[in-house]
DNA sequence: CAGTGGTCTAGACCACTGG
DNA sequence: CAGTGGTCTAGACCACTGC
């Protein structure tokens, strides 16, 4: 089970013993009981705390925007000091799973907040001013199920033929369409997911996502390449044929490296610009 | 000066009082008497470690790839305790400004090291493998002094007509040219860097920076569009006019968010891409 | 005011590195 | 083996939030 060093102390004998009691149904919630196996022994304890989080985060027992229990309380559920408990998440902080907030707790990120509606979105106009432009306007082009190519099967971890959602959409900044976007989500898990909700639906899409499929993106991959407009898709976005366009490929996961969407993006760079951060 | 709050423990007075006179000329070096009014009052103490930290490595007290000295004597150095000193170093390694090695110390970070000399490049081959195509080949079409455009010194926080270097070079991955790159750098700080000082150097442009420059570049900020290459890029390239690139602006800072060097790219993307990672 | 996360300390032990 | 960073704990106090 849970490797545990020598007693770190020289006068808590009970609280070492404790600690090697990690895993039994001590902690409420189904999901200690749903990975028996997958206990990563020989790690430090908080990665193993970290690990425990994630799993009750992945299960749903704490919902996108809702706070966890204090560090203090999740020290006291897994017999370890406060300490440990503020390390292991302290990195999910870092990963941007969780959001501290001084004097109120711990919550569960979500990409429905204002500040951080367009996460995975790096287009800025170039005025570098977001809010200025206003909020995009989408068009729903397409949304209809169908079955995987062996590429997009291969990038989803689906099997070839399997059912897809596939989407194709307009998004406009004030009022000059800039973003023409397709994307594939695995048809098991968005079952049901309509046009008309997505068009309906105030907010992100990954917000939508969150709250009517339990689906939280957490991270994402990004190739990003130049490409010149073909005649749809210059017509789409109201440009020449042959106009060079970012071409963005992205490939985002839910927990546990699991792949959730793939969507290829044709961004329009003449008015806004791909912004990357080094360091 | 430094905010001091009440003493932590109940039994430290002498802890405490010392901690309040860390700005004294205790420290070695010439750093502390450096910027004598730069002192950030009111921030947590171990914000304030890792500014003096920072005015160091800025000193260059410590050279790019050596060592610092551990935690045991950073904290006898500031008269704070080793875990405050830890949270200032953790800090500066997630800013990749330092690299810790477990048992061996903490060392300055640098781009001459293998596994980072392509920090800042993000394009790929889409075979996945950066070492499987091998060292790229650098050509030098010129590097010349020249005074800098509005734009440029707006860039460079210079004044228009100041000294500026301006390199044009091409780099090629398996023999084929895939990136044509104009860099311009402050002629002042960069003084005497010459065509053949680049060709002949073997390593990162950015290790030459910091071995002859004394200029370490600790993020960077980048701008990307789709563009078409014209007649003169097409023929540096070697592929037709018209052909969709990847235009890559980066503007990469020292310490202190002091601009260094601006850079502008043009990217083949057709067995390249750009890869970014989000979360 | 109580409860939360944030800072700071002190001390013990572990894991890794090199002489 | 000594020295380094890494983990873990315990306890105190600070800063912020909201009742």
């Amino acid at each position: 089970m849970i490797r545990r060093k020598a007693s770190p102390g020289l006068n808590l004998p009970d609280a070492s013993m404790a600690a090697s009691q990690i895993f039994p149904a001590d902690t409420p919630g189904a999901a200690a009981e749903a990975a028996p196996s997958a206990t990563p022994a020989f790690s430090p304890l908080y990665q193993q705390i970290k690990g425990l989080i994630l799993q009750s985060l992945e299960a749903g027992e704490w919902k996108p925007g809702e706070a966890i229990p204090s560090e203090m309380d999740l020290a006291a559920r897994f017999r370890v000091s406060q300490g440990t408990v503020r390390k292991a998440i302290d990195e999910l902080a870092a990963e941007n799973l969780v959001v501290r907030r001084q004097g109120k707790g711990t919550f569960v990120s979500t990409h429905a907040e204002h500040h951080v509606r367009y996460r995975f979105l790096k287009l800025m106009p170039d005025s570098g001013d977001r809010d200025a432009e206003g909020p995009a306007s989408r068009t729903i082009l397409e949304c209809r199920r169908v079955r995987a190519s062996a590429e997009i099967a291969r990038s989803l971890a689906l099997r070839t033929g399997d059912a897809v959602l596939q989407v194709r959409r307009v998004l406009a900044f004030g009022g000059v369409p800039t973003i023409l976007e397709d994307f594939w989500l695995p048809g098991n898990t968005f079952k049901g997911l309509t046009a008309e909700q997505m068009a309906s639906f105030q907010g992100p899409t990954y917000a939508l996502f969150e709250l009517e499929f339990g689906v939280r993106m957490v991270r994402a991959e990004e190739k990003i390449r130049a490409v010149a407009a073909d005649a749809q898709q210059a017509e789409l976005l109201a440009l020449a044929e042959g106009t060079p366009l970012l071409s963005v490929e992205r490939l985002s996961y839910t927990y546990n490296d699991v792949p959730m969407e793939l969507r290829r993006g044709l961004y329009r760079t003449d008015t806004h610009h791909y912004r990357n951060d080094l360091s």
